[in-house]
DNA sequence: ATGGCTTGCACCGCAAGA
């Protein structure tokens, strides 16, 4: 089973977008991230004249996750999970579905702004309220996924200039303790279990000419329970549609399930 | 130089992203 998660930064403007990387990508399931759209609005059917059965949760103007999965995939949606159980959040950030046997989850963590603001305290109390469900939920599920836009950069190798980014948001040391808070709950970080070029990113700001300079950052991931982890042949970072016109600016991240 | 794009929403500029 080949899994993948990407940030499209609205499905309205990417989802031409999405149903090419689909058709190129082969992919069986797909999470994306920042919707930007309404349940109403989701483009159900027209995935699903591509070949691909959908689950979302979204709402008006940000945030907005979803799960694609190829027919003909077996899907269990009798536990679907929206947003974090326990955790009282208006936004739109987390779904939770049981795709061939594996727990699959696409999560878009909180952005931050900056470290010292409301945001980031928010940030910190979604990561906490995260963990602490997921430590239940692997004992449900032994073989899980948890897919998405992370916006933390794990190390220093996941930063174009780690100099210049020391200690702001997405690199600051707050985030990576909460990011090595999830890995020692047992998970692995598929892109981290394979030879991988130096300066592999997921993210390049619109703004700088970024892209074109590859001054990015690597915040998107996928990590993996042991039972997955063992079973994870390839991961890596698709930066084809990057290149496309109107872009998201976010790469897909893809890894292999044996 | 804390900007630089891109999005949605509501207008003719704003917040938010990362």
């Amino acid at each position: 089973m080949k899994i993948a998660t990407w940030n499209v930064n609205s499905l309205k403007v990417r989802q031409q977008h999405v149903i090419d990387w689909l058709a190129q990508s082969h992919v069986d399931v797909l999470c994306l991230q920042e919707l930007k759209l309404t349940n109403e609005k989701f483009p159900h059917a027209e995935l699903a004249g591509k070949g691909y059965r959908s689950w979302c949760a979204g709402q008006k103007t940000y945030n907005g996750v979803a799960i694609l999965v190829r027919d003909g995939i077996e899907v269990d949606d009798t536990e679907i999970v929206r947003n974090i159980p326990g955790f009282d959040d208006e936004q739109q950030r987390m779904i939770a579905l049981t795709v061939g046997g594996a727990r699959i989850i696409s999560a878009y963590f909180p952005n931050g702004q900056a470290p010292g603001t409301d945001k980031f305290a928010y940030k910190l109390r979604w990561l906490d309220a995260l963990t602490q469900w997921l430590k239940d939920e692997m004992h449900r599920h032994p073989k899980l996924a948890l897919l998405g836009d992370y916006n933390i950069a794990p190390e220093d190798r996941d930063v174009h200039d780690p100099k210049a980014w020391e200690g702001q948001n997405l690199v600051s040391p707050e985030e990576r303790a909460a990011f090595v808070k999830l890995v020692e709950l047992g998970l692995t970080d598929a892109f981290r279990q394979f030879e991988q070029p130096e300066k592999t990113f997921t993210w390049w700001d619109y703004r700088m000419l970024a892209f074109r300079r590859n001054a990015g950052l690597r915040i998107d991931h996928i990590l993996l329970s042991a039972a997955l982890a063992e079973a994870c042949t390839m991961c890596e970072v698709d930066r084809t549609p990057r290149k496309w016109d109107q872009p998201s600016d976010h790469a897909p991240v893809i890894a292999q399930l044996a």
